[in-house]
DNA sequence: TATTAAAGAATAACGATTTTCGAATACCCG
DNA sequence: CGGGTATTCGAAAATCGTTATTCTTTAATA
């Protein structure tokens, strides 16, 4: 990346708080999409006085300046990615988890569907559901 | 389709109340993929004692037995549609309307994914955002 | 038409997220 | 390097969509 987070939130107003950095120290050492709940768990150990509310305000902050991007996967609760790279994301319905797909051209299917709609497309959100590998072998496969 | 809402319930053990007939109704009425509330509010004036918790509890049986899809489009609250054919959607950024898009071959982007990822796929929900005709017009648009 | 299990309506409960507001602190300036 | 100040933090409470509970009504069957 061009900037570096310390340099992003200065540059765009806001001040850089151990908090912010922990929490996005956190978002970008996984690849397993955490939801807020799982962040604040994962701070309650190096930051036990942190509050919910804080790590929902520190994600506000990191999405509006460019740094984690929202995942709506059809769950209760939202999940993050440090990854701002255009990728789907798949879950798997029996244990939840949910797994990166880079290998899906986004921006063709975007331009065929610019094309025949009249909307400006500004983004898009691939999600697939399925059965993991995990999963599967477990038998839990009908 | 093969079998009217009214043989839908009742072979699947549900009741046919004028509560459930007319969620579906409405629901198969419209294209504006209504949330929970869009639905109470057009059924208040013919059914002025329903309550929201019946409206939930409805689409809840009529998505069980296949008659209606849930729409997370990553607003704050679910939409619903009646049409169970596999199409993607696009909101507007701006008014929040959701639309149809037809002219996209989910199954194919389906298969390719399938192939790379070693997950059993059993779903997807592909949604576009931009800015639609109407208010590229208003002028809105930056 | 009577029986009865299921459904409706009203209300409370629930969980994720947001807001509020006094206390704490990062940062600019000297 | 320390002071002043606007910003942020954190705890608690509020909000909002959705779900559960309770009690009353009703659809379905004989």
């Amino acid at each position: 990346m061009s900037k570096n987070i310390t340099e992003l939130l200065r540059g765009n107003g806001f001040k850089v708080t151990p908090q912010r950095l922990a929490v996005y120290e956190v978002l970008a050492n996984t690849k397993e999409h955490p939801n807020a709940e799982m962040i604040f768990s994962s701070l309650q150990a190096t930051y036990p006085t942190m509050s919910l509310a804080t790590v929902y305000k520190t994600i506000d902050i990191l999405h509006e300046i460019g740094l984690v991007q929202i995942l709506n996967a059809g769950e209760d609760s939202f999940r993050y990615d440090a990854d701002m790279s255009n990728h789907a994301h798949v879950r798997c319905v029996e244990c939840g988890r949910v797994d990166d797909v880079f290998d899906l051209d986004a921006a063709k299917v975007t331009r065929e569907i610019e094309a025949g709609t009249r909307y400006r497309l500004t983004g898009q959100q691939f999600y697939f559901y399925g059965v993991c590998p995990e999963c599967q072998k477990q038998g839990k496969a009908h």
